[in-house]
RNA sequence: AGGGGUGUAGCUCAAUUGGUAGAGUAGCGGUCUCCAAAACCGUCGGUUGGGGGUUCGAGUCCCUCCGCCCCUG
């Protein structure tokens, strides 16, 4: 078997490549990315935007010790709950590791499914426009004192031409392109302009990008044997220690499936005995999202069907 | 068995003294430049448990049957 991975390796280690391994939720990215690049002598970039959290175990069904210890695992747990997370630190995170990977000569295999995390692998996601926290707090002044409509009229001062398509009813989008007018002294058109002549960090890497899918009942059984899963190695005492650790201050993270759920139980809003139906039912929507995002926003890829997978060879096609 | 309560969208619930049955959520579709398992937008959805009556008009009032809950025996 090591004659047969050197050989193997030896071909795919030719250029820069990023092997990217995506899908929904419970398809079984993890289980196949992992085989894939122990046989290949690979190192595994996250792309889950709540692993970077450390404490967040079970109900992110974060790859275990042992697993993690049979192949390298990058971007995981390097988080304490309380810090923020966003697409630019990742983007920044993941070439960092990917080019420390590439250097060791070994491959560089990406598993997730944070659809725009994903898409920082061949796309610009920022525009690297530093907002000065000062701007920041004036933006969130202005939006407690006189809520959406203040920052949309100040925006539209700011841009008497238009605003460029902005989603005006996002709060969170307009107070970001509120921001990032302030702080550049352009406008959104402008900016926007410059936006789409940026270049992906990963613009001299090949990229090859794979995407798992399974049939609906066997997703759905996969599903719910994950929300039973995560009950039954202690979601509830995971959840009680990680509000101890001010779990609550970091909004993404409270409301992360599997979370938001036992919490609304450990407070009295449901019952105990729903959980794991609950926990099922937020995932199915969360699957909805994903695939929406995976099949409108990712370039051309490949599909398989994870269920007819036999051999990690496969998984990403000349 | 007697007394009381209840029945409205897949689910949780609204609906002035009787006056065109609405929300949230789920479902379906969509947006995407620093919270993305986020935030936001659009949309489908009901013979108001069944039947009868009163009324110009009934989710609402009356009768009856059915289901569920509580109390008493």
């Amino acid at each position: 078997m090591g004659g047969a991975r050197r050989v193997v390796s030896g071909r795919l280690e030719s250029g820069r490549t990023l092997h990217v391994l995506t899908g929904c939720t419970a398809v079984g990215k993890t289980e196949w990315g992992l085989r894939w690049a122990e046989v290949y002598s690979g190192e595994i970039i996250s792309c889950d935007s709540l692993l970077f959290y450390r404490g967040m175990d079970i109900g992110t069904a974060k790859p275990t010790r042992e697993e993690r210890r049979q192949v390298p695992h990058h971007l995981i747990d390097n988080r304490d709950i309380g810090e923020p997370m966003n697409a630019a630190l990742y983007a920044s995170m993941a070439h960092g590791a990917a080019e420390a990977i590439a250097a060791r000569g070994r491959p560089v295999l990406v598993v997730g499914g944070s659809g725009f995390y994903l898409k920082s692998f061949f796309a610009p996601v920022a525009d690297g426009l530093d907002v000065p926290a000062e701007i920041r707090a004036r933006v969130a002044a202005m939006l407690e004192s006189g809520g959406l409509p203040a920052l949309v009229g100040e925006l539209c001062r700011l841009n008497p031409g238009g605003l460029d398509g902005l989603d005006a009813a996002n709060p969170r989008r307009v107070a970001s392109a509120l921001g990032r007018c302030l702080a550049s002294g352009r406008t959104l058109a402008e900016l926007s302009s410059e936006f789409a002549r940026a270049r992906s960090r990963f613009a001299g890497w090949e990229v090859r990008l794979t995407r798992l899918e399974r049939a609906g009942p066997d997703l759905e059984a996969r599903i719910a044997a994950r929300a039973a899963a995560m009950l039954d190695a202690g979601l509830v005492g995971e959840v009680t220690r990680l509000l101890g650790e001010g779990l609550r201050s970091n909004p993404s993270a409270a409301g992360a499936i599997g979370y938001r759920e036992t919490i609304d139980v450990l407070e009295g809003r449901a019952p105990m005995a729903g959980l794991a139906a609950a926990i099922a039912g937020d995932t199915r929507a969360l699957v909805k999202k994903q695939r929406t995002w995976f099949r409108r926003q990712l370039p051309p890829h490949c599909v398989l069907d994870a269920a007819q997978l036999r051999d990690e060879s496969s998984l990403f096609p000349r």
